[in-house]
Order: C-alpha cells, then sequence, then structure tokens
DNA sequence: TTGTAGACTTTAGTCGACA
DNA sequence: ATGTCGACTAAAGTCTACA
C-alpha cells in the first residue's frame, strides 16, 4: 500500500531537482522529451509513476545516466524504508 | 515507435539472466515480490513493461540493487542505440 | 516449468483549457 | 512558469486455466 505510492513521489522529486538544477522550466524539458508539458508537471507533483522508457527519455532531457538517476531514487527509497521499519 | 519498446524486451531479457543466475524459479522469483508467475513470464518475454516501483520489487527478490539493474539495461540500451544511429 | 490467452480493473500517457 | 481538471486511448497488472 505504501510501497506502490512511495516511488512515485521520489521519482517526482528527483526529477524536479535535476532540473532545477540544470536551470530548464518544465516546458524546456517537456520539449526535449517531446512530451506534454502538464505530463512533466504531473510526474514531478507525483501523480504519475513514469514508466522506465520515459524516465530513460527524461533522462536524456536532463543530461544524466539513466543508472545514475536510480541511484539517486535508490538511495531516497532506502531512506524511507528505514523510517516504515521494513525487515528484509 | 522503436525505442517504446526496445526498453521491455531489454528489462524482460535481463530480469531472466539474473533470475537464472541465481538459479531461481519464475515461481519462486514471483512468491518473492508477491505477484502472478504468470506476470513474470509477460515480463521477462517482453509482452509487459513494468513499473520502476514492480521493478524495485523483483531486485528485491533478485537480490540486486535497482540502480545496478538499470546499469545493466542502460548497457544494453546503449547497444542497441548504436545499431538505430541515433545522435546525440 | 514456462508461455499464452482471455477477461477484468487500475493506471499511464496525451491533449486542451483554465486557474 | 506551474498545477489541475476532464476526457479519452493505450497499456500495466491480476488471476484462472490451458497448452
Amino acid at each position: 500500500m505504501s510501497d506502490q505510492s512511495i516511488i512515485k513521489q521520489i521519482i517526482g522529486k528527483t526529477v524536479k531537482a535535476i532540473r532545477i538544477k540544470q536551470g530548464l522550466s518544465q516546458e524546456d524539458l517537456a520539449h526535449e522529451c517531446n512530451v506534454d508539458r502538464s505530463y512533466i508537471s504531473m510526474i514531478e507533483v507525483g501523480r504519475n509513476e513514469p514508466s522506465v522508457t520515459k524516465i530513460f527519455e527524461l533522462c536524456k532531457g536532463l543530461k544524466i545516466k539513466p543508472s545514475d538517476f536510480f541511484k539517486l531514487v535508490e538511495v531516497e527509497y532506502a531512506k524511507l524504508q528505514e523510517k516504515d521499519g521494513e525487515s528484509s
């Protein structure tokens, strides 16, 4: 229940953080990736969880390697797992 | 058109390769991740593209870090991009 | 042990318009 | 420059059963 929604929140925050750091607007990024601007917004806000394909495209626009992107996500995910107290 | 289907093929092959290496059956993995076995099959065959959330769960069962998983995917993806002749 | 089919519910993803 | 609503099409994801 928690897991399914946690990931998309993290992805959204991560995309936004990188986009800001690159000095891009949502529209800039949307244009780079050939998607609608509103879709970028949905992702960043955590309303939609982008598919891997989309994330690869986003990473192209964000000029970051997908594996590096997921490393960031992974770290945040691990943090939240601690809080929730997940015993592997 | 090509890109959208390439990724799921790569993900499928990658999941399968790791699963085999771990000596797990599809059913073992399905049980680890609390999903149906047929779903694992669909992924491996490249019929469905699992969401990031699902991939994180799969990685837990496969005992691999998501970022490492995506590194493998990324490498294969890069290879195919060469073949297709993607500039950038 | 794996692939697939079918039927179903939920969600991603596209787009235009408005706050 | 960003979030959201509404409506739509496509695809994910679940499950049972059969090759």
